[in-house]
This record gives C-alpha cells, sequence and structure tokens, in this order.
DNA sequence: GGTTGTGAAGGATTTCACAGCG
DNA sequence: CGCTGTGAAATCCTTCACAACC
C-alpha cells in the first residue's frame, strides 16, 4: 500500500494531458478545466481529477487550471525539465527511422551515440555520428553519460543487446523489438540480477498494435467503450 | 455483464502467447504449459490460464498444450487467419519505415494503397505501388476492398486524414500519430457520427513511450512490479 | 502425479458524491 | 455559484484454490 499505488495508466493518461496542454498552449488558450481535458483524452473529468491528484493540486477551485502552469508541473512529474542523453542500439532501417524521427528533439531528448554489430553500419555517419560498434559501448559510457537507450534491433538479437545496454549501467530501455525482454543475465535464472533490478522497459510494438486492431476490427463489440459524460459532470443523472 | 467482458489487457497478453509460440515452433518445441507461457510473458500462471479461458479449453489436463494447436487457435481468436488489406495514409519518412518494416507481411497483411495529400509524393513509386492523393481513396475503396488504416501524417492532420479514412469506409486504424483521434466529424458534436461508431483505432505512440520511460527511469520505485512465481505454481506457500 | 479450467476471493482502479474553497 | 480535490462505493481485473481430468 505504501509505494506502488500510482496505476501506471495514470502515467500514460499524464502523457496525454500534457500533449493536449501544449496544444492548447499553441492556441493561446490559457485556461481548461477537467471537463475539457476529460473530453479531448476522451476519459472521465473524474478521472482527469484523480489522476492530477496523485501528484498535487494544481487547480483553482471554481476556476479550472491555467495552461502553462499546468503543463510545467506534468513536465516536472514526468521528468521532462531536464536532459536526457540517449543512444540508439542498432541503426538499421528502424534506428535510422527513429534517429530521423521529429519530436524526440523536444524535451530535451538527445541522441549522442549510435551504436550497431554489423561491421557494414559502424563508422557510418548518421545526423552528424558515427556509428560505433555495440562492443565500445561501455567505454563509452564512461566519458559520455547515457541515460536511456532505445533499443532497434531484430528481435533475435533483442535480448543480447538489451544485456549490453545494461551492463554499459543504462537503466531505461525503449524496445522497439516485437520480443519481450527478460530482466535477467542468464535466461535459466529465475531471480534477477542485481544490475537489472533498478532497469525500466518500455516497448512500442507496432506489430502487436496491428494485431490487437486486426481482433477489434473483428470484433466490435469487445472494443472497450469510451465514456461519454455529456461535457459536464453528469450531474443531474436523471431529472427527478 | 453479456458482451464487453475481455479485459483489454487479455488481448495484448494473447498477441504475446502467440508470438511466443512461434518462436518456440522454430525452435521445434511442440508442447508447453500455462507455467512455461506465464515466465516467458512476464505474468502469472494464473493469468495465462484465464486469459486462454475467455476464448475456449486448448489445453489438455496433466499435458499442457500442444504448441501448433494453441497457435492455430489464437491465430483464429485473433483474427490473423484471413488477409487484411491495408492502406498507409501518409508516406512521408514515417510512412515509408511503416512499408518497409518487415513482419508486417507475415499474417495476410497486404498493403494495396499508398496515400497523401503532397503533390511531391503523390506519383511516386514506392515498394512497388503508386503513391495516390488522399482524395482518391474513396474511389480507390469501391473497387478494392481495404480493411484497415495505417495513419502516418503530421499530428495536426492525423484527424482529417482519419475522417477521410472513415469516409471511404474503412473501420480499423492504427494511428501512429502522437494525438488522439475523436470519434466523430465535427469537434462540438457530443454523439458520435453513426460510421463512427463502428471503428476501432490502435496508437503506435514512440513519443508516448519515450516520456513514460523517462518518469519510469526518474521514478523505479513505481515501476509496476513483474510477478515472480517460481516456476511452479507457488503451491506450498510456505512449508507447513 | 501433473496440469488445465473455473467459480470465488481479493486487490486495484475507476466512479461517484460531496465537502472545500475561490 | 462553479469547479477542484478526495474519501467512500462500485466496478473491474487478477489471484487463488481446488475440482476435473489425462
Amino acid at each position: 500500500m505504501s509505494s506502488q499505488d500510482i496505476p501506471t495508466a495514470a502515467i500514460s493518461r499524464l502523457v496525454t494531458y500534457l500533449r493536449i496542454l501544449e496544444t492548447l498552449e499553441q492556441q493561446d488558450v490559457s485556461r481548461t478545466s477537467s471537463n475539457d481535458l476529460a473530453e479531448r483524452a476522451q476519459v472521465t473529468a473524474f478521472q482527469v481529477r484523480k489522476d492530477l491528484a496523485y501528484f498535487g493540486r494544481f487547480g483553482t477551485r471554481g476556476m479550472g487550471y491555467t495552461v502553462p502552469l499546468l503543463k510545467r508541473e506534468l513536465m516536472r512529474v514526468l521528468g521532462l525539465n531536464r536532459t536526457w542523453n540517449v543512444v540508439i542500439m542498432g541503426v538499421g532501417r528502424l534506428g535510422q527511422a527513429i534517429a530521423n524521427y521529429p519530436g524526440a528533439s523536444d524535451y530535451q531528448f538527445g541522441y549522442v551515440g549510435l551504436f550497431d554489430i554489423n561491421p557494414d553500419l559502424v563508422g557510418q555517419n548518421i545526423r552528424g555520428l558515427t556509428v560505433q560498434h555495440a562492443d565500445d559501448l561501455r567505454t563509452f559510457t564512461h566519458t559520455t553519460p547515457v541515460d536511456l537507450g532505445f533499443l532497434a534491433v531484430p528481435p533475435e538479437h533483442a535480448q543480447n543487446a538489451a544485456q549490453t545496454l545494461v551492463a554499459a549501467g543504462i537503466r531505461g530501455i525503449l524496445n522497439f523489438a516485437p520480443t519481450i525482454i527478460q530482466p535477467r543475465t542468464h535466461p535459466g535464472t529465475t531471480d534477477p540480477t542485481e544490475e537489472w533490478q533498478q532497469v525500466s522497459v518500455e516497448n512500442v510494438d507496432f506489430l502487436a498494435g496491428m494485431k490487437r486492431l486486426a481482433f477489434y476490427t473483428l470484433n466490435p463489440s469487445l472494443r472497450p467503450t469510451e465514456p461519454t459524460p455529456s461535457t459536464t459532470d453528469l450531474t443531474h443523472p436523471l431529472e427527478e
């Protein structure tokens, strides 16, 4: 009950709220409300308020939320007000697409190194960075602090590549490979290794998304229903 | 209580189980168990059995599951034993990366059309397909049946592009843009339009994953804990 | 003996109603 | 008077224990 009482879904929603606030800010909207955010994020207003309440009190009763203020607070909560040094492991087609994707450079995410095991790629220059051999990652992290590793290798190499990242001291992995990274060095081992203990892995899985979509397109009735509180809190449940 | 009682998380896990079964089949492993699947998928064996039970009885008591049989059943459940005609809306860098990503062509997902509104791209040939103008999608669907649309346009065009897909009769959208697609034609409208009623949207969101990773790397204590039932069902809670 | 399939218990998340405050 | 913040209720999902069966 002590730690670990913030639902992971809440974190995903915070990212969504932040995105909405950025859009509002661009449109010079200065104020918003839990109802407005809820509608745009496709959740209930209760949910918005509860999610925010996990991290503090950011609104003004009777008034709502100030867009720039709430945006700043959410960025702080999510850790987006600092710089993040990122290496990409695997610079084939996928890794290069990631390196070139615009938007990652917002929020001070910066690519500081590109690594691969393919001799044809090592030495090549991509986006101003020279591709280095994966074996040199460990030495690299001695001179350059690296916070996150983006894993874009073929699925059969993903576990090994992840181990290379962890061995180099990297504690956050964004896994693009369609496979599950096991938090242990040796497949048989049951207890996670000490250094794996602190590693966070997030998955971005195109193929899985495709398959989920196939299922829900075939079975629309099993689709989770989007909440539709008519604009207001659904006070006046019925007239009485 | 009748429909809509299968957790969405269960569907994601089925995709994972299927992937594990494919790996096992490649390694000529013919049998598995809920314990084995659980360990590989990083869930509990209870969870595996419950997830499968939503869709049928696929195992043999005392024996476990037959890999090819369970694989076939999961493919059927997920709708992966039929062909899916896909169009890509938006063939900039991201859309082209998607078109070239290997693995999508498994399971009979096939790209039948590429669409964009950029005159520089329209007419170009990519992977054997000629890029067409988005305005021609509707006519296109009259001659070629299209099941799914992959949305890879810049976020500010995503809502419009989604509407084009839906207007053309497409009922499944895989959204790669970092934005939420509203299931309605006009922003103000509260009731989803008739045709949007049946549309399924799945999101594949690289930037959101990056931000969630930042949060959990900064707050490892809030990370959801992976279940670790020692290999067996955790019978013998303690010796007694 | 071993492993699945499942109703029931337990826990976690979401929904709610309203107190609290500008 | 309006909208947030929040303990309590309701719901949903996961875990469990064990019956069923090979």
